[in-house]
RNA sequence: GAGCCUGUAGCUCAGUCGGUAGAGCAACGGACUUUUAAUCCGUAGGCCAUGGGUUCGAGUCCCAUCAGGCUCACCA
């Protein structure tokens, strides 16, 4: 045990002596810290002529000499509201007889004066018990120190709970990324923004259900154990049900099971959930992330579009409507509509030469060192577009109008079935949005998969060819728009967070003394 | 999986050329009834990530391991 440690502990024993609880109880009828300091307007001070003075507002006045202030109004007395409030110690300072202790709640940080005369010996040796991180509840009075300084005035303590563990340091926080994510109560308790952040997390994800569900979409569960990874191309977590004694995956998309709800006849279909993908780590990466998924018959990938505009523009507004964000050292400005260009356009804008020349392309990808030996053209093309054109995606910009050889499973334009209908919206070079027409050809869609799984040996590519879903298709799934979305990396954008696990309260890591 | 960087008191960090382990905050004792990163006086607190090696002597140099960070790889 450390010696902070026993030190708090005998402080619990004599909170038990003194007849308090050092573990509290309910503690019904306190304000927010926030909503107290919203009354700060009635506080007044009675002269003793018995004029009433209203008290100037600091806020409005930063520069204004509040002792002197107070001096000049002479003899007489601060009145203000009597106020419960209640929080952690954060701040303790002593002045003899006096103590000034801040408690936070999660709307802010308040100040409380507790002197000895005024509380009374009891009260008094109760707060001598006070260490930082406990949490303590207060009545009293809410006025002015007399440095301008909004103070409730304590009358009346309360113990809610001991703290036995030393806090981090009250001015810095935890720095340490390791502990902040182990420990991510600590990093909340006293980080700097780290609380504001994931409560704009909350928001964010709380407007992408508002603004579905108010343009008619219906929120559904899909399955989280599946029987085969389909829906994308990465690794799945591998486990195994006993009773049934059959190997399962985790989830690597939402997307099939979302388009069997579209044959059901759910026009307009969202999943807003976890899926894990067993891959690399990266400040970009996590092994589980929250992705929205979001189909609508009828539409196509433009529909999508508008709607990808109309989701971030709300989750902003949720935040603080502020569409110029400061990310890093520079400012993204989220105002709508965003950039659309196409494919193409950026090939040719980036790297000087025309997207349908084949030749130019491949002497390009030559010039840049990459392997073109036996490589389709628009792989190719597509190698080299990584390489030249997503890092100066600043955007946020829709690129549109996709290679149709690259992406297989999307609906080709009528006009030019060379180019598929899908576009990825990047912003700071990261791919942030993914959208296509759907396919809704079901022997396209099962000659494409076995295209797909090509590589494999036949063995394998049963085991992931999704035949129920193809079964689905056979039965009409009408024309469609989907999106993916996701949403770790929208809220990293929208909160100048610039890894992943700043936004995932509890990202994966190794455990603790595995030597 | 590869390369680079980091790990020292509860927290934030110094530690020079290899020569007895340092500061601020926090803690403990004391002074102070309007402080606000309060101040002042005093005290205590260390498996220098772990394990080896070199050396008369290692926080410091070398090797391995563990954990984390960044870059890359992987990744509709």
């Amino acid at each position: 045990m450390t010696d902070h440690e026993a030190a708090r502990r005998e402080k619990l024993r004599k909170i038990t002596e003194l007849g308090h609880d050092p573990w509290g109880g309910r503690f019904d009828d306190r304000s927010l810290i926030g909503q107290l300091r919203a009354r700060r307007g009635e506080i007044r001070f009675v002269k003793e002529s018995g004029q009433t003075v209203e008290i100037p507002d600091r806020d409005a006045q930063p520069d204004l000499d509040f002792r002197g202030w107070l001096q000049d109004q002479g003899k007489g007395e601060m009145t203000g509201p009597k106020v419960r409030a209640a929080g952690r110690i954060v701040l303790s300072r002593d002045a003899g007889k006096l103590r000034f202790i801040n408690i936070q709640d999660w709307t802010g940080n308040i100040q409380l004066m507790v002197g000895k005369a005024q509380v009374g010996d009891e009260s008094w040796a109760l707060a001598e018990c006070f260490d930082l991180g406990d949490f303590i509840g207060v009545d009293g009075k809410l006025a002015y120190t007399k440095t301008g300084e909004l103070t409730i005035f304590a009358e009346k303590l309360h113990f809610l709970t001991k703290s036995i563990a030393p806090p981090p340091d009250k001015h810095a926080g935890l720095a340490d990324p390791e502990l902040r994510q182990r420990m991510r109560y600590l990093d909340l308790a006293y980080s700097d923004g780290a609380l504001d952040r994931f409560r704009n997390r909350t928001k964010v994800i709380q407007s992408v259900r508002d603004t579905l569900n108010k343009q008619g979409f219906c929120e559904i569960e899909g399955p989280t154990l599946h029987a085969i990874a389909g829906g994308a191309a990465a690794r799945p977590f591998k486990t195994h049900h006993n009773t049934l004694d059959m190997p399962l995956v985790l989830r690597i998309a939402l997307e099939l099971h979302l388009k069997r709800l579209l044959v059901g006849g759910m026009e307009r279909v969202y999943e807003l959930g976890r899926v894990y993908r067993n891959e690399g780590i990266s400040p970009r990466h996590n092994p589980e992330f929250t992705m929205l998924e979001v189909y609508q018959a009828f539409g196509d990938y433009g529909s999508m579009m508008d709607l990808t505009e109309a989701i971030i523009a709300d989750a902003i507004n949720a935040i603080d409507g502020n569409f110029k964000r400061s990310w890093s050292d520079t400012v993204i400005d989220f105002t709508p509509p965003f950039d659309r260009k196409t494919y193409d356009e950026l090939f040719a804008e980036q790297t000087g030469v025309d997207a349908t020349d084949q030749a130019a392309i491949k002497a390009l990808a030559d010039k840049i060192g990459f392997e073109t030996a036996g490589k389709h053209p628009d792989v190719i093309k597509s190698e080299v577009f990584e390489e030249k054109v997503e890092d100066a995606l600043v955007g946020p910009i829709f690129v549109t109008d996709y290679p149709a050889s690259i992406c297989p499973l999307t609906k080709r334009k009528r006009s030019n079935p060379a180019v598929a209908e899908r576009f990825e919206l990047f912003i700071q070079g990261m791919e942030v949005a993914n959208a296509y027409t759907e396919l809704n050809d079901p022997d396209l869609q099962e000659k494409l998969f076995k295209t797909q799984l090509a590589g494999l040996s036949e063995e394998e590519s049963m085991a992931k060819m999704d035949h129920d879903f193809i079964r689905a298709l056979k039965h009409g799934m009408p024309p469609a728009g989907g999106l993916g979305i996701g949403i770790d990396r929208l809220i990293m954008l929208l909160t100048d967070s610039p890894s992943i696990r700043d936004v995932i309260l509890f990202p994966l890591l190794r455990p603790e003394g595995s030597s």
